[in-house]
DNA sequence: CTACAATAGTTACATATGAAACTAATTGCA
DNA sequence: TGCAATTAGTTTCATATGTAACTATTGTAG
């Protein structure tokens, strides 16, 4: 019996899309407020912060942001000398991005944060609450991928 | 044993935001694509859907948009016609809305477009799975919110 | 009553985002 | 080779969004 009725309340797009923003603003608080971090530069830096040297297509990539925020988040994190970056000798084209000491030191402050943050609320689901919710999320995502 | 390390792809936060944007990349081809109405749009109308004659500040707290942008998105949607709106005569302040009859056509299209999609994406989970993702989503919510 | 606070919605401004066009470098293949 | 296609990244422009200030109306304390 399928529905026939839209109620936002039980429609699992806009349940996830609440969470997510919830959750989201909950975050940029985190690195926004303390390390004058916007969102952007957040992912980015996220994905330096465990692989160093990655070209920005990669950062694009793994955040899932398009190429042009990617562009300006990395370019003004490089202002801001949260970054360093060299283009590689065999393809000039392509940029070797890595954080700058203050780029990691910052990352080294943030990462407890974010990660108590998401214990905080993980400590709400017991231990198969919180592996079922991992394995669906990860079941939808790739379905919808394809 | 608590996590130090942080890896994007294990991260709540950013499996949720990724999946959430997948899924709304999807929903906004059904209704931008054929029938022209932008994301903001679609939340208004998915509320007067149900509950017609309410106020752009009842629109904005079941959307959870801010009410600017419910504000933004009415006036576009009373200039193309989806949405007629008068206001109350006990108070002159507040908007009473509703779908127009060319607004409750759109509605009534869009409708089964994006229950079939949420159909399909649940297809690949068990009853089980579904009623637990609800359940999770729930508590998550609800503790987020304090 | 009157004046001040609160509420509904809009406007203005500053910033963020996305699509498309662009530059520079590299690759591929006729 | 040498020229078209591809790739990495940037710039431009148009649109979206959020914050704060504003207008109009209603509520309320004195």
């Amino acid at each position: 019996m399928n529905k026939t009725e839209l109620l936002l309340e039980e429609f699992l797009p806009y349940k996830l899309s609440y969470l997510t923003n919830l959750i989201s603003d909950d975050l940029s608080k985190l690195y926004t407020d303390q390390f004058g971090i916007a969102h952007t530069e957040w992912r980015v830096m996220a994905v330096l912060g465990v692989s160093s040297g990655v070209s920005a297509g990669h950062v694009a990539k793994k955040t899932a942001m398009d190429k042009v925020a990617v562009s300006r988040a990395i370019n003004n994190m490089i202002k801001n000398d949260l970054i360093e970056r060299q283009f590689s000798s065999e393809d000039k084209r392509r940029s070797e991005l890595m954080l700058s000491t203050k780029g990691q030191d910052v990352y080294n402050n943030i990462v407890p944060l974010v990660l108590g943050y998401e214990n905080d609320i993980l400590s709400i689901l017991d231990e198969k609450e919180r592996a079922s919710l991992a394995n669906i999320l990860t079941k939808l995502t790739g379905y919808i991928k394809e």
